[in-house]
DNA sequence: GAAAAATAACGACACGTGTCGCAATTCAAG
DNA sequence: CTTGAATTGCGACACGTGTCGTTATTTTTC
């Protein structure tokens, strides 16, 4: 059943035609006013402007790229909509496309999804393909090598040691020197790792950042850093670290500082060594990573690496536009972000009489009331 | 400067012309595979999907929609990528939307921004549009009109009160209603509010949850509920919570259990409160908002409500996409979320000498040692 | 007022797809 | 081998846009 005819309202404006006739005008004309050319009065190209105000009128973005030009559309993918670090990536970078003119186009891409996934890129013809986050490296190779095969510009964001790959990411190597030489001044010589584990070239890039800051104040890594080969069952970070917490407290010689994979997993662990009757900073000092809300609402507050996520997220859309239109295929670039340590009040200078001094004799000390 | 032609890889192909000629076919029998209509062979059926797995081909869908079709895009705004809930509810829908074959187009609505964004969905040819999170109310019903005007559906979500909209919202009432409830029972009778108050619409309806439980148990919500006028400076809800929390503390007839607009808000009252030397829940009841994360990283734990995110979101999907390509211009919707109360560790029976017990008493009984 | 210059109109084509009628070819059955 | 049925091929059109060369009209200039 057709909708009645009701002459109320004009007749709907569906394409340049349409609207050149409501103008009165040619479509060439109008044509021109749309695409910024030369050789037209300008009271005609603001009487034509107005009209698209009043009436809303917009070209068919698609039809437009059918004659072949870019869509203005880029390919975000990201490992997780709940993961607070990389949300704010995409934020960032959305926000400075959209400046741009550029249409994000937000795919969330779980582990095995990635063909799937390109293949709606491909459909929808975007310019680029940005990935944040982390994902199974293996898989990320393959879907580069699929981008630059179609000649396609990519950018990784924050996934370092991805062969062939255009990458930003953050300096974690210089992240862990800084966070640990500001441990070594406070007197701390024995580190314990929170989660910080596993095959992941961020994980080789913290654990050498820690080493060199030992290396550089004469010490041995080996026998300063501490981890636990313990595995995480639950897949959630903050139950993660309090498990950690509680199989460091038992140790004997524990490390007097502990370096955290990220907030949620040194937060767990602050509240479970809190609960343990072990003081922080006083008795154990904790550092975070990513600078996340949560570092200020624990007490005392978290001291934490910082991205500086915005700076980055401006100079990754700069990388990925630039590359487009450009004839591609040069060598792969990388880039590095310098970190920023924010310090507050979970760490603290080490300890005076650690030798021995298990969860006892700090349960003796100080005791937290709890419900 | 053309690249170097190697005939070592195929031709790309660009077109359903090309891939046909790839596969040997006529453009019509491949162009009847790719819409699944019958008519055709088995084993050639299998012969071309064959070749688009091998190929990598996808049809291009700006030229496929340019004949008329929907273009399977949903435009989505949402007011900020850093609002937890907001973004969890962004995901889920980006999930079942994904699984619908449809494509999410996020976009950040900021403040006056609507209009511009409505032009660059109207560009895409959006099918639909939803609204994810708080707006202002007066710009929505603008945008909610503009849209109906052009026929195309829509869907407010978690925003009620907007005229002429179609809203799936949680049912704020009986959320704080139960809340209430349960309080009532563990003896509560005088309730303060952190961070509810102004001129919005979930505002009135959560007011109006507590006022029919305290009705309901046969007394005067004027007489037992009580909020500050007390402006939020920082922007930030966990300072803010604080801040209310520190007022609220110097009241020597202060309420004995507390409401909070959200969990961030409520945590920042918990840790206020606990500085100021009272226990949570031995001293004050606080009750969150969200059952986000960090419910579950303070001590004691936050008793929140849950929005049953995932469920509210296959029915938005379902709503929106059921909508579309009807005739629509029915009368708007409405379809409340039931909530689900987490009962957590930060609500306790009320205290059993509360008359005249202000700051100072409390802090008497019990310290709890600071850095 | 006429010539020159500046604007605008006109018409046609290409882009990649879905669809449709009809012709050509292949296949299976008798 | 023949015949009818099942497949596949062919050609044309429409969708909305950008572009380009040519023509028509208006405005400006002398």
């Amino acid at each position: 059943m057709k909708p009645p005819v009701t002459k109320t309202t004009a007749p709907a404006i569906r394409s340049t035609a349409d609207f050149a006739r409501y103008v009165g005008l040619s479509r060439s004309a109008v044509s021109r006013v749309l695409n910024d050319q030369p050789g037209l009065r300008p009271e005609t190209v603001a009487r034509v402007r107005q009209a698209m105000e009043d009436t809303g009128f917009t070209v068919n973005v698609h039809a437009r790229h059918l004659r072949g030009q870019p869509t203005a559309m880029i390919g975000v993918c990201i490992e997780d909509l709940l993961t607070p670090t990389a949300v704010s990536k995409l934020s960032g970078l959305q926000e400075v496309l959209r400046a741009r003119n550029y249409t994000a186009l937000i795919e969330v891409l779980k582990p095995g999804a990635s063909r799937q996934v390109l293949r709606h890129f491909f459909a929808l013809r975007v310019d680029a393909v940005v990935f944040i986050g982390h994902f199974d490296a293996a898989e990320l190779e393959r879907s580069i090598a699929t981008l630059t095969q179609r000649h396609l510009p990519h950018l990784v964001v924050d996934h370092p040691g991805i062969k062939r790959a255009n990458t930003v990411t953050l300096d974690r190597v210089r992240a862990m020197a800084e966070v640990t030489a500001h441990l070594l001044a406070l007197g701390h010589r024995r580190f314990g790792l929170l989660g910080i584990a596993g095959p992941f070239q961020t994980v080789a890039d913290r654990l050498r950042g820690v080493s060199e800051a030992l290396v550089r104040a004469g010490l041995d890594p080996a026998q300063c850093m501490q981890s636990l080969d313990l595995p995480n069952t639950t897949g959630d970070h903050f139950d993660y670290g309090g498990q950690l917490a509680r199989s460091f407290a038992q140790i004997a010689d524990r490390p007097t500082a502990f370096l955290a994979v990220n907030d949620e997993t040194a937060v767990g662990a602050i509240l479970e060594f809190q609960a343990l009757g072990l003081r922080v900073p006083e008795d154990v000092s904790v550092v975070g990573f990513n600078n996340q809300k949560i570092c200020r609402m624990t007490r005392p507050q978290l001291s934490s690496v910082d991205q500086q996520i915005d700076k980055s997220m401006v100079l990754a859309a700069d990388i990925i536009l630039q590359q487009i239109g450009r004839p591609s295929a040069r060598r792969p670039s990388l880039h590095k972000i310098a970190p920023v340590f924010v310090v507050r009040g979970s760490t603290g200078p080490v300890p005076p009489a650690t030798h021995r001094g298990g969860v006892k004799a700090a349960r003796g000390k100080t005791k937290i009331p709890r419900a």
